[in-house]
DNA sequence: GAACAATGTTGAACCTGTTCAAAATTATCT
DNA sequence: AGATAATTTTGAACAGGTTCAACATTGTTC
């Protein structure tokens, strides 16, 4: 049903075109942002004809694609020299949310177009779509780690949807992200470490008998909300 | 800063064309969504110039907020009778967020689009920006009257961030809700039912003052979050 | 190496959102 | 009414994303 993959690469030649094409897109889409970048401007910096940036991307949109992809790749591998280091799970939730905003922080100006993008469901770029399922997956089992190699105790029944209720999270924060333009992105951080507290108090509090009625809602309407998604 | 309130009328005639133009953009919005809708079509079935379409709506984004001002009404009035019917919190609430669905229902299919545009930032149909703070205002005040309307006592300092903090929960629900493929809606529904649940269940616990400090964290939070909003 | 197929590249043409200067209409004033 | 100003309407022109048929290059087969 969805499009095939972006980019008919089937050459090394080709594999290298591409290259260059996605470096001149996000390279300008750094400095003018992405409305002012236009599809010409990018093959010309590429130095090829404009129907060729369209041969190897099906649209302008789907340079963003390529780089989210980008920024996952980086974001997986800064995340994991935090995830190998600590134990606690304030420290480990903080730093993989720490890695995500620095990551991402040389596109904010364009990343509103981009999240703009996403939240059209008819778009391949939405979080939620069939065709984001790999990068979507890895991110849950980022958030899965996370939390497993804590020291921090969690009930199986909540462990089961607090990879995916985390992800969520982290999709909120990054939806205020977009909307931040305090200096250095003091706020987000602000806003960052606080929820991280806040998780992580509830998370301790779930084990408590008291709770259970609560948190068993709670993880069924997970569990709800995540079939709608994947079916 | 921001630009001027769309469309200058200053005369009857005027008022009946923008009505014209607005009409015909909503019903062809209706039929075959919003990017199959080109400006041109609007204005020949308004039977007006193109250019007159731009004279009354600044952009094609622009009929999107029209909409919006209209289904934001009709839901002011439906929530309305249900608030003065009811006093149970959990019968408002979900009275409330059935209503706001329903109004919404006839413009699924390019409600997604309309969301895109409004989480680009930089778009006046931002929820969070200045453009549509009136709206907002409104709507958040609707949550304030399901609050303190009902027979339900809410700690103070929680009352004055519960309102936002459910309009933000509504937005998440619109969110799911232009996901929603399923027939009638029935997952949204149920994800309503099930989430108001929960919703009303915490801030029964609320009062609890085991929850004093957790409350009072999630309560800061969210006051940044609304600063930041504002600012 | 010649013939053929697959892959990659080109640029003109198309579509649609948007702008704008000029024209037409309507309101206001004397 | 006539003159003048304000408002509304027009359509041509522009810009940038997208398509596509033709051309060029590279790979494969005999």
């Amino acid at each position: 049903m969805t499009k095939a993959r972006t980019g008919l690469v089937k050459t090394d030649k080709g594999q290298q075109t591409r290259a260059t094409i996605l470096e001149a897109a996000l390279q300008m889409f750094r400095e003018r942002g992405y409305e002012q970048t236009t599809m010409r401007a990018i093959a010309d910096r590429a130095g090829v004809a404009l129907g060729n940036a369209y041969y190897y991307f099906h649209s302008k949109e789907h340079l963003i694609q390529a780089f989210y992809g980008r920024t996952h790749e980086e974001h997986l591998s800064v995340a994991d020299s935090v995830l190998t280091k600590e134990r606690d799970l304030k420290a480990r939730l903080l730093g993989v949310m720490r890695a995500k905003i620095e990551t991402v922080e040389p596109y904010h100006q364009f990343a509103g177009k981009l999240f703009a993008t996403a939240a059209d469901p008819h778009s391949p770029l939405n979080p939620f779509s069939d065709e984001s399922d790999p990068v979507r997956q890895e991110s849950i089992a980022v958030f899965a780690d996370v939390v497993t190699g804590s020291t921090t105790r969690v009930p199986k029944d909540l462990m089961t949807e607090l990879p995916y209720m985390l992800w969520l999270y982290h999709m909120g924060i990054i939806l205020f992200w977009i909307h931040d333009s305090s200096p250095h992105r003091a706020r987000t951080h602000r806003l960052i470490d606080r929820s991280v507290e806040i998780l992580v108090k509830l998370i301790g509090l779930a084990s408590n008998p008291l709770m259970r009625p609560l948190r068993r809602s709670a993880v069924r309407l997970m569990a709800e909300l995540r079939e709608d998604v994947s079916s």
